[in-house]
DNA sequence: TAGTTATTACGACTCCATTCGTAATTTCGA
DNA sequence: TCGAAATTACGAATGGAGTCGTAATAACTA
């Protein structure tokens, strides 16, 4: 059996690492550490650390061409998103996607979003 | 200053008694157990010994007044489903709130949830 | 009353996330 | 070439989650 990838769930600091790689593309450790510093004081080793253990889950992939080993993001911004609301749907929502929109649509949601919103629901077929 | 109730997130395992404590409502530690049990093999005092943290944390009140004493959840599950909700929005979606809602409707959400949503949209003033 | 049962309290143990110091290795410039 | 700088590798320390065994306590019953 192949494992199942869906499985991974990325935890709170390799969230972190993962949003700076979709945003950068593919990076060193250096250059990752010196984005996160701007809004956090982390070390550059835990840095480092983190994404050894995320390579060994297979969340990133790296290129170990040249000494600096070059990091990316394994799996995509939409597929990650899509597994941790998947997750979040089946454990808080007892599985229901309307129940989860219906708590995320609240007072401080822009009118653009939800202008957003209804053109997805009407580009739909059902 | 006053604490943060939404400071706490509570865990899967808290996620689960809370599940539990919404659906039946206030509770025994034996009732609880026998409940998550029908679903998981977890042990009596490892129950037990969760709602107590949760107690610790204000996840959960408690009515000592008997022998047994009676377990009910401190905040009610629309307020933690939002809390949960708001969370996920800042942590994998850039604050977006339709981002949320786009990948959260899929193939798989059924016609009679967009029907949901769709009536949840036309009832906002925006 | 005395023993059995039910319940809570306490603490230990494992696992994992997060952090970072230090060692080993490689590279590059003087 | 050789030493400084940069990088990776390794491992230790901390803390929290989750698990459960055992002790302490309370209640019930024969």
């Amino acid at each position: 059996m192949a494992r199942d990838k869906s499985a991974v769930k990325p935890t709170a600091a390799e969230l972190t690492l993962l949003n700076i790689l979709w945003q950068m593309g593919p990076a060193t450790v250096r250059q990752i550490h010196e984005t996160v510093s701007t809004t956090q004081k982390t070390g550059y080793t835990t840095v480092l650390k983190i994404l050894q253990i995320m390579h060994e889950k297979a969340l990133v992939v790296r290129d170990e061409t040249n000494r600096a080993h070059v990091y990316a993001a394994a799996d995509s911004e939409t597929n990650t998103q899509s597994s941790l609301i998947k997750d979040l749907i089946s454990k808080a929502f007892g599985g229901s996607t309307s129940k989860l929109v219906m708590r995320a649509i609240d007072e401080s949601t822009s009118a653009e979003e939800i202008d957003d919103i209804r053109q997805l629901l009407n580009s739909l077929e059902k």
